[in-house]
DNA sequence: AATGAAACGAGAAAAAATTATCGATAAGAA
DNA sequence: TTCTTATCGATAATTTTTTCTCGTTTCATT
């Protein structure tokens, strides 16, 4: 029996598609048609063959001498990434880097649709952040019913996090990203992104002390 | 003759090194006095040579048996990564996400010292953010030749980042955080560290759609 | 047409990072 | 004191990722 192994991507190249596709886009809507793997890694300070690979996991396939149609590798990346579907979110947690994420129309474009955000304070409860309501937290199952939310997005203070990321589960969300520099408990299984912002000043900080060893890699 | 080559450092070791200096906070915290790599590995569902061979880059040395000593290992962390000295730091961008970072006070413990934010918005700009006042970027040459920032951090929105780098360059940084999605052209050397959120949310929406293949990692 | 150059894809080689193994050491129990 | 066990440090094996090489395809030029 032949069964087609569920292939695993290498994550360094999933990291570094985003990189690709601002870029691609930008060439884009410049009223580029095409792109060659040399030119994008030119771009970036890379090795061509690098570019190629990355953009190899999306199925994506160019032609010599021409390079990738723009139009169908913006396509093939979001695609690959799930980006050209709506995603219903919530965030929990309407302090500043709240406020900063729903504010930030990139995710728009990746296709997370925030909803709406849940907050304890009550000062900022019942208002709107960048076109979204903030709600109780207390009323997060009620309303999470009714909309489904498929990623659930902590920017809470680190004390309230595991408390935030529990109702997140009740509410039945397949995704939590992680804002938060709290390690959080969670049943096998659930998929959980930290953002870890202390690990980039670590590498920052690093460079510097100990001199820039490391290479940078997009 | 003989030199000491200057050692390079496992990126990803470095990168994991926060979450155990958190985590071996709150256990110093807790009045425990030593802890081992099986102890440290087990909360983070890792191995424990790894665990061992990430804080082997710290020059710390443990006992067999006993594990380390907390503080000592604390320390050791720390002084890795020169998070024991206060660095100096401006911000540019008083956003949201400007403030968000103004706020956070984790970077504290990382010796990060942002004296004051600049923006161009005359809404914001004579205000205080957390205790840090908001100039006018025009000013920043002035305040900056008084103040001698090490790093600056860009939080601006996109299409501002290369000016506002391009600032930070005649300040005389040595080293730009930019938080901004755009790549940035600075001179040979320089030290930059991108935070790529788009790249995060690239791996967790790859584990949506794809599965969760690549498994996680601290 | 024939030739040359640019770029692709696939596979090999090299480098980097993770995981496994093993001997040594220190603490506690017998 | 001797034995057992947990843990360390070092080295080796494995896996993953990056880089190199090479043959093929396509376009442009002669």
């Amino acid at each position: 029996m032949l069964v087609s192994q569920p292939r695993t991507f290498p994550l360094p190249s999933i990291q570094r598609l985003p990189v690709y596709l601002r870029f691609l886009k930008e060439q884009r809507d410049r009223g580029e048609a095409v792109v060659s793997c040399t030119r994008i890694a030119e771009e970036f300070g890379q090795l061509s063959v690098q570019v190629r690979k990355d953009l190899s996991i999306t199925g994506i396939i160019g032609r010599p001498k021409v390079g990738y149609k723009i139009v169908e590798l913006v396509e093939a990346i979001e695609d690959f990434l799930g980006w050209n579907v709506k995603t219903s979110a919530c965030l929990i947690g309407a302090g500043s880097l709240g406020k900063a994420i729903l504010g930030y129309d990139g995710f728009v474009e990746h296709g997370l649709d925030i909803h709406c955000a849940f907050d304890v304070d009550p000062k900022v409860v019942g208002t709107t952040i960048h076109g979204r309501p903030v709600h109780d937290v207390a009323e997060i199952a009620k309303i999470g019913e009714q909309k489904n939310f498929v990623i659930g997005i902590l920017t809470v203070p680190a004390p309230a996090a595991q408390r935030a990321a529990n109702a997140l589960l009740e509410v039945g969300v397949k995704a939590i990203w992680n804002y938060t520099p709290s390690r959080l408990e969670l049943p096998l299984g659930m998929i959980c992104e930290d953002v870890k912002l202390s690990a980039s000043f670590a590498v920052l900080s690093s460079r510097m002390k100990n001199g820039p060893l490391q290479e940078e890699s997009y």
